[in-house]
DNA sequence: CTAATTGCTCTAGTAGCTATAGCTTCAAGA
DNA sequence: TCTTGAAGCTATAGCTACTAGAGCAATTAG
């Protein structure tokens, strides 16, 4: 049996994240103490170091919610599983491709930038006037 | 002189954005008319034209909110909007460093994924135990 | 036994908007 | 001139994924 520090520390996810988990019903609630602390079975770790993979690999709580829900189901196709992580590959792509055009054109912006006063400041200019960019980032918020 | 919506057409900024803009203290309190409406002067759409596109480029409002303090001053010199600008362009290479990472990790697990039952999903192994992973993705949050 | 650590609940805050409700004002057509 | 529909107003709440703080109770080490 683990504490919520001892599980937080073992799963590294910090504390109130593991309480936040549990009130928006990614985890369980778990078996309380005589002094009602909540203590985690062996199997809460697997759970919570699922959660927390899936969270550096940049899926959202929703995707990481059908995900649980599927591996909770172990006979069924896994197709849905595929689906979910196939989109989630797209998406990571896209804001690689969006971040690069940033990039070039804050690059871009900077060599240009005189060093001088505000009013010949390039870095300024640019951003006043979108007619100055090489790229067209159009409706991309990073 | 512009009406709200008008402004926010020309500068391709929703107009609940608008009002939120101006409630922080980014655009400055417009005049309004005998009926209570907000009414622009043209200068406002380049203010406004300038924050939507340092938004694309991925500045944060509050770097956004120095940089239109120093175009404020135009007679200063751009050291600052230059540290803000290169620092911007700092956090746009990290994060794609991460993606790229993700990227990586996703397509690994995907390519192993047997499309048979959930039981031997590669998607949700991989998930499951950070040991799988070829990258160490760390702490990185997407 | 005491002091330090850890745990508890509850509330509010973060970024950057977006959405809704319920109302008023304005511009254009009949 | 009247009317209708669009656009405007304020205020509040919601979104993601947490994080921080207050004020208290329980546990653990020495």
């Amino acid at each position: 049996m683990l504490t919520i520090g001892k599980l937080g520390q073992a799963a590294r996810v910090k504390v109130p994240t593991i309480r936040y988990y549990e009130q928006i019903g990614l985890l369980p609630e778990p078996d309380r103490s005589a002094g009602n602390q909540r203590l985690y079975p062996n199997t809460a770790l697997d759970r919570l170091a699922f959660i927390r993979h899936a969270r550096e690999l940049g899926f959202p709580l929703e995707a990481i919610r059908e995900l649980l829900g599927l591996s909770d189901h172990p006979d069924q196709s896994c197709a849905a599983a595929d689906a979910i992580a196939r989109s989630q590959l797209q998406a990571v792509r896209n804001r690689i491709a969006r971040l690069k055009a940033l990039e070039a054109e804050l690059q871009r912006m900077l060599a240009q930038c005189a060093s001088g006063t505000i009013s010949d400041c390039r870095v300024i200019e640019v951003l006043g006037d979108h007619a100055h960019c090489a790229h067209d980032h159009g409706q991309d918020l990073t």
